[in-house]
RNA sequence: CGGGACGUAGCUCAGCCCGGUAGAGCACUUGGUUUGGGGCCAAGACGUCGCAGGUUCAAAUCCUGUCGUCCCGACCA
């Protein structure tokens, strides 16, 4: 391939709308192209690297067993009201009308589409297990598109779905894509590991997500150095808050004191009160399910919604406004507590933390007022005890004791054991060995391919451009000769090679621009092909060429081994050797 | 949806505070020159200053609204 016969516009500035570097490299290295905000065109070379990956899934996934289907964009509404996630799902979805007015989902996961499918053709145990893949474009109304590819309103993702007799079969499905899957991002080149993950709005009891380390990532991992434990933040544990609850209670009953203006856990720690954070119980009022539920915690801890909605089991939830405080108790945010004034039908969730908590401060419910020698056991009435707060650095790992660290990541995969949730909902059943039915038992599985391209990038470039990794370079090699004149002999050194490459075998650009020396290699050092061949009047003339791979240093090799040397280099590559 | 920033040439940006002729660099076209790390000289083309109202003799500039982009939060592969 001639550079002049293709397309790759690569930009000397930075473009102004991007942020972080992939970002600007997927611009700057003429990769991509917005067409609006979430929206965007894969240009030659970007179309090139996104193939390279989803040859690399389909391979592990064939290996796995997976079979290959491709289902429709454009869904009816009926099988998304039937899994009940027309609603739960409401925000993501995107929502179009035919000419007959009629409504139509552009699908967002394919869940419902599957196991419509696998409702009306799997019959029998005898069918099973099988597991469907496709890579597939998808439609999110995400809120906030960001970062280019990172989280665009339509994204290539590779979706596959396993349906089992049994549990134990579900396990061994789950088992066999989450080791697709490392196998697929060390293949990308990337440093990609799984973590324990919430399940969310996809349901299910069991889920990893695969992430990559990355401080512009949108995810919180939890992790233990041993290795022992990782966890996304929204699901992590710990043995709980590195300073202990206090339990030294006066034995006193609940005393109420002023504190007017008051209304903060930092107010209340400063002077005069000076009550510490971890000796207050923070009282939160959500809306669960339109429900008013309080949820106490110690004052120094977060809530983790994600955990709330595990926890509650509810489909919407959200903080209270300073109205409903007041309307479901009888105070505003800043006094509110439960010691007394909460109706019976109110809900109360006490954060495990809070457990045998005494000689603790609270809020009176009364604006200006708050309690203190409150004993939890004693004085309030927690209708459940839950896991609701937010792991913080620090804090001892369940597994080995040791201090957890948490470090920012990009999610490029997540696999779910999703149990009969959709299957019951949508009459997917079997007739099993001994004649009864029962409901398959499904696990999802999805890699977003264009988030994986960005995250190659964000993990691998350095001040001149992007560094691709062998395995999915847009090209393998650049073959830049300084004067490009036909019957020169730098260009004629450089047709000889590339003849012998693509023979050979080999991917191949021929930079065959007629640019100044510095322009071709800035720009192949920017769009980062892993091996450059740089081919000048001055080293031809000794017989050599120029060697130079991506990052490394220059070496000269003699034109009667340059092909061999090439080829045996990006086999090597190839092999994952670099 | 809440908070913030920004919309001027293909790109990066200046001009706006303090109203009066629309600018620079890069990119592009032509010619010359140069030829191992984003050259140099000359000439040229490229703009409804996001859009709509308003104030004014006069608006890129001031006011109002609106649309869009980017960042921070809630959502996710």
């Amino acid at each position: 391939m001639n550079w002049t016969q293709t397309f790759i516009p690569t930009l000397k500035e930075t473009p102004s709308d991007a942020e972080i570097v992939s970002h600007q490299l997927l611009l700057r290295a003429g990769l991509v192209r917005k067409l609006t905000g979430g929206l965007y065109t894969f240009l030659p070379a970007g179309l090139r690297v996104l193939r390279k990956i989803e040859r690399i899934i389909r391979e592990e996934m064939d290996r796995a067993g997976g079979i290959e289907v491709l289902m429709p964009a454009l869904q009816p509404p009926e099988i998304w009201q039937q899994s009940g996630r027309y609603e739960t799902a409401r925000d993501v979805l995107f929502k179009v009308k035919d000419s007959a007015q009629r409504e139509w989902v552009l699908g967002p996961t394919h869940e419902e589409v599957i196991t419509h499918l696998c409702a009306s053709e799997i019959n029998s145990y005898r069918q099973l297990p099988k597991c469907f893949y496709q890579i597939q474009t998808k439609f999110r109304d995400e809120i906030r598109p960001r970062f280019g590819l990172m989280r665009a309103k339509e994204f290539v993702m590779k979706d596959a779905y396993s349906f089992d007799a049994s549990d134990d079969g579900a396990m061994a499905s789950y088992k066999r894509m989450y080791d697709a899957y490392t196998r697929i991002f060390a293949r990308c080149g990337l440093r990609a590991f799984a973590v324990e993950a919430d399940t969310g709005v996809i349901g299910g009891n069991h889920s990893h997500e695969f992430m990559v380390p990355a401080e512009t990532g949108e995810n919180d991992v939890v992790y233990c150095e041993t290795g022992a434990y990782a966890a996304n933040i929204e699901k992590a544990t710990s043995r709980g808050p590195v300073e202990a609850t206090p339990s030294d209670g006066t034995g006193g009953a609940p005393e109420k004191f002023a504190t007017p203006g008051v209304v903060t856990i930092d107010a209340l720690a400063a002077a005069p009160h000076s009550i510490p954070a971890s000796r207050q119980i923070k009282t939160l009022v959500f809306l669960v399910d339109s429900e008013p539920t309080l949820f106490l915690l110690r004052g120094d801890d977060q809530l983790n919604e994600a955990k709330l909605m595990a926890r509650t089991g509810a489909v919407n939830a959200r903080a209270a406004t300073a109205e409903e405080c007041a309307a479901a108790l009888s105070a505003k945010p800043g006094s509110l507590g439960a010691v007394s004034g909460v109706p019976e039908k109110v809900k109360v969730y006490a954060d495990e933390a809070l457990r045998g908590a005494r000689g603790m401060a609270t809020g009176a419910n009364e604006d200006g007022f708050h309690f203190r020698h409150v004993d939890i056991e004693r004085d309030i009435r927690v209708t459940q005890w839950a896991d609701l707060r937010t792991v913080r650095a620090g804090e001892a790992c369940g597994a080995s004791g040791l201090p957890l660290k948490i470090r920012r990541a990009i999610e490029v995969g997540h696999v779910f054991k999703l149990g009969t949730k959709y299957s019951d909902r949508m009459n997917a059943t079997f007739l099993a060995e001994n004649g009864t039915r029962h409901s398959l038992v499904m696990g999802c599985y999805g890699i977003g391919v264009t988030r994986t391209l960005q995250a190659v990038i964000e993990q691998s470039n350095d001040k001149d451009g992007i560094v691709w990794p062998v395995a999915v370079a847009p090209f393998e090699v650049c073959v830049t000769p300084l004067g490009v004149a036909a019957g020169s002999p730098t260009r004629a050194a450089a047709d000889a090679l590339v003849a012998e490459l693509e023979a050979a075998g080999i991917e191949v650009i021929l930079d065959d621009r007629d640019e100044r020396p510095g322009v071709k290699f800035k720009d192949s050092e920017l769009v980062g092909f892993p091996l450059r061949v740089g081919i000048g009047e001055k080293s031809l003339a000794k017989g050599e060429l120029e060697f130079k791979p991506r990052g490394g240093v220059l070496e000269p090799v003699m034109v009667a081994d340059a092909a061999a040397k090439v080829i045996a280099w990006v086999q090597a590559g190839r092999a994952g050797l670099r």
